[in-house]
DNA sequence: ACCTGAACACCGTTCAAGT
DNA sequence: ACCTGAACACCGTTCAAGT
């Protein structure tokens, strides 16, 4: 029924939102556009890419004036979804040095640190989700800016440059 | 042939080793034992708990006398194995507080920091070795000397703590 | 341009049964 | 205790063919 790229990579996160990146597969896609597996491959070559492209929409409006706003509109934009955090650190892994937000973030504080603080964002926000995943019962923290350990290792990053 | 756990955690971790991690598969570590796929299931209950005992093994020996010593100890364990950081960040994300190494951290620097730390240990290393995959594939240029910024990353968050 | 239908070479896991 | 053999319900990807 005629479906362009955009309409991949926006059923592709809907599935991913819905049962996870284990569940996540081009098949599943596929029933959620009502279209066969295999007409997947006229849209995108593979997989990989499919995951690429949902990582940069996810990531697409993360933005902030300093350093610790910026790590946090990221975090949160992962944490948005499910299992953001493993599709954007992994299609990130690839291209380190490329993304948008650590350009950003490499012009308020320099390479290393942007390096150190992307690094520790992406991990930390991976943790909570594996967390929640794990104790999927019982109500959570709606809002991941009120995970307190969070900003307090940012701060501990950001105070080894002073600020 | 009468094979034991140790068995199968050392044949998994051959097959890792030999063809990563996208590759070793239950049916391909049950082919390295010579053995038929279900077998394995008399030693591990699924995939997950081998992984797991692969990431303890990994880390088994890692030890330092201070904070930066035991980090750089630990990302060695991890990268002396192909996508080893990825087996043992992913086991151990699950269990973060838990690990021996993390608690040796702690009593040297405090929980926040040592979460901080391990966060971008792991993250670090499984960049480096994202890479180094990538660039034996052709799919990226060069491989980028990641060695220097992982000390310097270290530098910055020990730095935030006065040391 | 976009999709179907069928196939290929794989997965993890279960389970009755053998020794 | 350790393993086989067969099955089940899945994968990603390719490709000729249809519209």
């Amino acid at each position: 029924m005629a479906n362009s790229l955009p309409d991949v990579v926006a059923a592709a996160l809907r599935v991913l939102d819905s049962y996870g990146l284990e569940f996540c597969s081009m098949r599943r896609v596929a029933a959620e556009l009502e279209v066969q597996p295999s007409a997947l491959y006229h849209h995108v070559p593979n997989k990989q890419s499919l995951l690429a492209l949902m990582a940069d929409e996810i990531v697409r409006d993360v933005d902030g004036e300093d350093p610790r706003a910026l790590c946090h509109a990221l975090r949160d934009a992962m944490l948005a979804i499910r299992d953001g955090a493993e599709v954007v650190a992994t299609a990130s892994a690839f291209r380190l040095g490329v993304s948008e937000v650590q350009k950003r973030l490499a012009d308020l504080v320099g390479d290393d640190a942007a390096r150190t603080l992307l690094l520790y964002v992406f991990g930390h926000a991976q943790s909570t989700q594996t967390h929640r995943q794990a104790s999927a019962v019982g109500a959570i923290d709606e809002d991941p800016d009120l995970d307190p350990s969070f900003d307090r290792g940012l701060t501990l990053i950001l105070a080894g440059l002073g600020r």
